[in-house]
DNA sequence: ACGGTTCTCTACCAAATGGTAGACAATCTC
DNA sequence: GAGATTGTCTACCATTTGGTAGAGAACCGT
């Protein structure tokens, strides 16, 4: 029985290897559909292992949720930094850097839909490490309107329709290939393209 | 043991009772995380029962997916039909006809979100059934861009979009919540003008 | 050298799950 | 009224699932 090559001990990555792969197998099946034992598969180890890091399944969805959190703040924060002052192009900015991960990677947003499934109460440590952002965002929306360069609205519910719009055509290649869109590097440049003239149109004043 | 009060026999509506439960579990918590038990128990029958009417929990799931296909289809056209010739009062119009039993019953769009869990091929069936509608709306846009009523764009793509949009915000209530966003009657109002504001914006030309 | 810590494993377990076998009652057909 | 049909049920079953107990190997500090 192949061990598992050597040199179990010390400074282990095991931990980190979980975290990726029940992210990407969470984030594209849902967390009910994925078994403990199919993640230790993916990763190479016994479930009895994957326990020892993640001492249940509920801890496991924890950490991932709050991982993906945190990576999903630092590229949204960085993308907004880097970006022109203009709204229009810092949201092309945003989408720019979070598309191609997110589409590649339909896990990330994928695991965001995926709160609507748990049971009530056990998002709320999320929406807590997500609020900041949310607030920041619907604060600025609602300043670059009073200044007419964007078309006026609900701030709060521009933001759900934009987050809806996105995470929708990020996570659901079924819905894209019904209408015939393929996934390769020119599909995929134009899916972006038409994603950005969408949301432009949608908020220009 | 309370018998199920009387007459058990003929023409039983228990077909289509389990027919609706299980549209409304599935659709909000997913294929997976619900068991034949559950949506036994919804139903106020034993499991034995439910299998009785479909042979297995697959035949099941695909029973509840054509019915939710055609049921939307239906919705739809009618809409269209009896809708104004500009395309984004049409628009308006097939909104307006979808958004109330969307948003009430978040169930009906949540399945065709589920489609991307499915084994690869168990969908086949569905994307036939969808795909007349889906054929004539790419043909429909692509004539109003032509005679300029809508904004010029990749019609399928637009299509896909179009439908991210309102199945998210429909799906989503956890992202709405986030937001701040109160499931009331008032509420339910504004989410509606601020979407088709948002999707007329969004396809003018 | 050696006792404690860290990490991974094998061996189980109780509960839940999808599904089978078949009894039994109400109804329909003749 | 007799027999077939229809619909619901109780009793099981094999598998999968999340989780426990505890053994044992590699490494650490002393």
């Amino acid at each position: 029985m192949a061990r598992r090559s050597l040199a179990p001990n010390r400074r282990s990555d095991t931990r980190e290897r979980i975290l990726e792969s029940a992210t990407i197998l969470f984030g594209t099946r849902g967390f009910d559909s994925v078994s403990l034992d199919q993640i230790a598969a993916e990763v190479g180890i016994a479930k009895q292992s994957l326990l020892y890091w993640f001492a249940s399944k509920d801890d496991l969805i924890q950490a991932v949720l709050v991982n993906m959190a945190a990576e999903l703040t630092v590229v949204v924060e960085a993308a907004i930094r880097s970006a022109p002052d203009m709204p229009l192009d810092r949201l092309e900015a945003v989408i720019h850097a979070v598309f191609r991960p997110a589409v590649r990677r339909p896990a990330l947003l994928g695991l965001l839909r995926e709160l609507s499934r748990l049971p009530t109460g056990a998002a709320e440590h999320l929406t807590e490490i997500l609020n900041p952002l949310v607030t920041r965002a619907g604060m600025w929306l609602r300043t670059e309107m009073q200044t007419g360069r964007l078309r006026q609205g609900d701030p709060s519910l521009i933001i759900a329709l934009v987050y809806a719009t996105v995470a929708g055509i990020a996570t659901e290649p079924e819905a894209l290939r019904v209408v015939g869109w393929s996934q390769d590097v020119i599909g995929l440049r134009k899916l972006r393209n038409e994603l950005t003239s969408f949301l432009r149109a949608a908020l220009a004043p």
